[in-house]
DNA sequence: CCTCTATGTTGACGAACTTCGAAGCAGGAT
DNA sequence: ATCCTGCTTCGAAGTTCGTCAACATAGAGG
């Protein structure tokens, strides 16, 4: 299932190893790289869907529990998840007829160190 | 010059005010307004623009400066510095002939607190 | 085996995005 | 006023994206 070529964002982020987006200049493949993922948010309905999906109690989610809430076919969720995943943003995996997704911190926790000022802890919100 | 018509983050992030991106279902509304930032986020020639102004020593930095680091024509930086703006992630000043761009920091730190997990601090990378 | 339910994949189409050249505008210099 | 330079806006071409209907697949249960 998670046989995705994943987008791997580097070394950097929350393990302070390297330079954060607003400290120093970010080299081409690395944006490239870096935009695949901020393009994957990039959308009212990928965000929903991951917003649901780190939100949940138990840290996993079935895909229909996701379709309902929105008034779009049951493919193009299929599609925006899969693009989630692609970005590694969430992981999946089937469980009997169902298909659970989960979110994938490592990849938000690079994200936010990324966009995160040298002087600024950036505490999470609420 | 700066009078576009800006996407507002409401109330939350670094603030601690609202509900983080991670912590509770996103509403339909928040989602489209935050869409627009992360799309704006979501192109390479952006993120390299954002990260140039942002890294600038003195906090601002002239076209002419950031036009040559692209094979690209001018009205083409042009167009995604107006994208960013729009974003409320830069702001810019004309001076004489020159056009001066820098960050606008609490977009940023905003973003960078939606994606930041409750027991994760999240300092700045670097 | 066959059928039913839950998901993912494919192909197609309109909308949106990226890019360019050409034209427009604002200021400084002549 | 006239020209030149720096930057933005306009209009068009090519590409990518979001969406759906139709089809394919995986597993449960007869």
């Amino acid at each position: 299932m998670s046989k995705q070529e994943l987008v791997v964002l580097g070394q950097d982020g929350a393990d302070g190893c390297c330079p954060g987006l607003l400290t120093t200049p970010l080299g081409e493949e690395r944006a490239v790289e870096l935009a695949k993922v901020f393009k994957a948010l990039g959308d009212p309905v990928r965000l929903r869907l991951l917003s649901m999906i780190a939100s949940r109690e138990g840290g996993e989610v079935c895909v229909c529990d996701l379709t309902p809430a929105f008034d779009l076919s049951q493919p193009t969720i299929s599609h925006h998840l899969k693009l989630l995943r692609q970005a590694g943003l969430i992981d999946c995996e089937r469980r009997g007829t169902w298909v659970y997704y989960w979110l994938l911190p490592e990849t938000t926790d690079k994200l936010a160190g990324l966009l995160t000022r040298p002087g600024q802890p950036a505490e999470a919100s609420s």
